[in-house]
DNA sequence: CAAAATACGTAACATAAGATACAGCGTTCC
DNA sequence: GGAACGCTGTATCTTATGTTACGTATTTTG
């Protein structure tokens, strides 16, 4: 069988003109790089003329060279993320959890390579700033990210709230919202209609919204101050929140540092409180 | 310094009109590879115009969009050809999120290496099975998890219930639990006297508890008929959650499997509903 | 609250990209 | 050795891509 580009290329190879040939050669020699070029990149690497190149693209089967580019890109999308695991402990654990396992760990390497400390640093200034309120809220799976957050955001500033409960509850909320006070929102496939349009008239109330979705953007994104892809694919029925949840549990860390002094005294006061 | 366009880029995010951020954290987000289309695709998939897009990228110093993506796909090249360098973002490596994600990663692998298949499958089996009722419940931190597996379970099998609201409310739920029932507990430290009690007193009805709990075992392991250990620390004032979070997962994946042919038709059911 | 400044999108434009037609050349087979 | 076939490159054409100008909406500032 067949799977990628470079296979079908040294398949054929064998039976291609000597131009055609030397084109073969040179995409595979740094494949795939010198396939997203333009046409006469490719032909002047490989020496040839530009109708050469289309030759060869038609020959392995694409109608036109757009097509092949956007293959190789669907190719090297899939490589980039899906990354070095299969190299790292082979035979460690060989049972049914271990696809899965592995699979959320490059899922969390994954969603932090895409993630600078810039970035995350930005958002924890934001969140630890205390001139307006939170307010965090997730979709029909995620929304208990949303409440593990607000469990802890809570403990160390005021002002936190998780809201919870049917549409028409949070949505009366609104009227509390303002351009100082922030929104998490947590939202991954398949993505909610009622959390959109909540999202979009926060949005309009001049609220700053921090979103967590997953690598295909929720529409949210489009109201986003701070966008947080995460990873979701594993072996199973079901998407994983697992990247996101180490997100929100990193932001936790980083608030809670940046509050260190105001934090721990609330902190003191709430053990009194108990 | 700065060495890539995605540092870059997340240096200057901060100071981006809207339209232009979003541009930037849609390519964030698949990185590179929303930058090696073409200006239209990449404006469909920002949801913004092909003139935002060259403004993004003339912000960040291309003087036009052909150069923007000559520098992507060097840095690419060079990406390719030494995959060392692939396996974190230079920009996050020394960073603040980078012990922290380690620790979590460690913990993970540390989890599942005491954790058996055997003993994963059984807990799966014992989920699966339909002979009564399942309840899932967590303490002030863990209760979000408790609420995501039952999000889960829910949907592939009935009599799923989690246990919410104050400790009165629940405790009058023992009444309708017997030896036919399963409980989920999560609890780890500092571990809820709440919980205890009520773990206690389900167990003399008869209940099976299956318990996630930390490495130092909360104090309801003695009535658990399961118990699921998972590794915490991480170098932050919080304890993690997050490696029991991904063994809630696995078992969710692995019930999910064994209920295939139920599940499947229930799930239908369920679309239909909405 | 008004006015200025900035940002965004629509639409027209120029350019560069990929595609095609055709002629020259080399190779191979009678 | 001559003729037929096939491969390759030059030149031309067409398409669609990136670019720019301008009007409108939005935000910011006094």
């Amino acid at each position: 069988m067949i799977s990628s580009i470079a296979e079908l290329i040294s398949d054929r190879i064998g039976s291609m003109p000597a131009g055609e040939r030397r084109a073969a050669q040179t995409l595979i020699a740094n494949y795939p790089l010198t396939g997203l070029k333009t046409v006469a990149e490719f032909s002047a690497a490989a020496g040839v003329s530009s109708p050469t190149i289309l030759r060869f693209v038609a020959r392995l089967g694409f109608q036109n060279y757009p097509e092949f580019q956007s293959a190789l890109q669907d190719e090297l999308a899939a490589q980039l993320q899906s990354p070095a695991s299969r190299t790292l402990n082979p035979g460690s654990v060989g049972g049914a959890a271990s696809p899965m396992l592995e699979a959320t760990l490059d899922n969390m390497r994954e969603t932090f390579r895409h993630l600078t400390d810039k970035q995350l640093a930005d958002i924890a200034a934001r969140l630890a700033e205390r001139r307006g309120k939170t307010f965090l809220i997730g979709g029909r799976f995620t929304d208990p990210l949303a409440r593990y957050m607000a469990a802890h955001l809570a403990i160390i500033q005021p002002d936190v709230y998780h809201l919870a409960g049917q549409e028409s509850i949070w949505r009366d909320r609104l009227i509390d919202m303002g351009k100082r006070d922030v929104l998490v929102i947590f939202d991954i496939r398949r993505y909610q209609e009622s959390l959109v349009r909540f999202a979009e008239k926060a949005h309009h109330r001049g609220v700053q919204i921090i979103l967590f979705t997953d690598q295909w953007l929720s529409p949210i994104a489009r109201f986003a101050r701070h966008v947080i892809a995460g990873r979701t694919a594993v072996p199973s029925a079901w998407d994983s929140s697992a990247a996101l949840f180490v997100v929100a549990e990193t932001l936790i860390g980083a608030v809670t540092r940046q509050l260190e002094a105001a934090g721990a005294k609330r902190i003191r006061d709430l053990e009194s409180l108990r």
